[in-house]
This record gives structure tokens, sequence and C-alpha cells, in this order.
DNA sequence: TAGCTGACGCAAA
DNA sequence: ATTTGCGCCAGCT
């Protein structure tokens, strides 16, 4: 339980539908606020459905990768009402600038 | 045990 | 504003 995996699929479990969390959060909540690579890596590791890990994008709003492929992640996120636009890299979190 | 990798982040050029 | 490089933490080989 102390061990930071356990922590970040906690704060992961926690991210709510529509709601979208970026690694640096994620990894400041667990404790650790550098620590957004190792996020991605216990995320990646963590196959359960139980734990919302498509809700993790970057801190600048891109939507990153995904252990189902980050087309899978953009169409979960967008069946949950998140709203994104598409860029020439590809899709981005909708946010007001 | 030591070194490399990676679902990232930020700073500098 | 975009692109490139370095740093960081934890896990895996």
């Amino acid at each position: 339980m102390n061990n930071f995996e356990e922590r970040v699929l906690r704060v992961v479990k926690t991210i709510s539908k529509g709601r979208v969390l970026t690694y640096k959060e994620v990894a400041r909540r667990a404790g650790s606020p550098k620590a957004s690579r190792a996020v991605g890596n216990i995320l990646k590791k963590n196959y359960s459905a139980s734990t919302p890990c498509h809700r993790v994008i970057h801190s600048d709003g891109t939507i990153g990768e995904y252990n189902r492929g980050a087309k899978k992640k953009i169409m979960m996120l967008r069946g949950e009402g998140v709203k994104m636009v598409k860029n020439n890299n590809g899709y981005v979190i909708h946010k007001a600038e």
C-alpha cells in the first residue's frame, strides 16, 4: 500500500468519468511530482480495466500513449464526453486558452 | 548489483 | 511558436 505503484493506481481510480488528469498531477498526488515518467510506466504495466488509465494525459493536453493504442484511448475519452480537438499530430484535450 | 528503458515534463536553442 | 536535449523516478533486463 505504501508502494508508489499502489498510490498511483489509487489516484487514477479517483478520476471521475469525463475528467482527465495529467501525469504530472498524478505524480504530485502520489507524493513524487517528478515521477511523471514512473507513473506512465506503472500505468502501462497495469492492464486492469479497474483503473481508468486512459484518463491520464500529458500536461500539454496531448493524449499520449496507451497500452491498447492511442487511437483506442481517444475513442474511450470521447465516449466519456471529453471534448477534444483534432490537431496535425493527433487529438488533444479541448482546453480554453 | 548496475545499467538501460520508458504511456513524461520542462528548459533551452 | 516549434524543435531538440536533459532531467527524473520507478521498473525491468
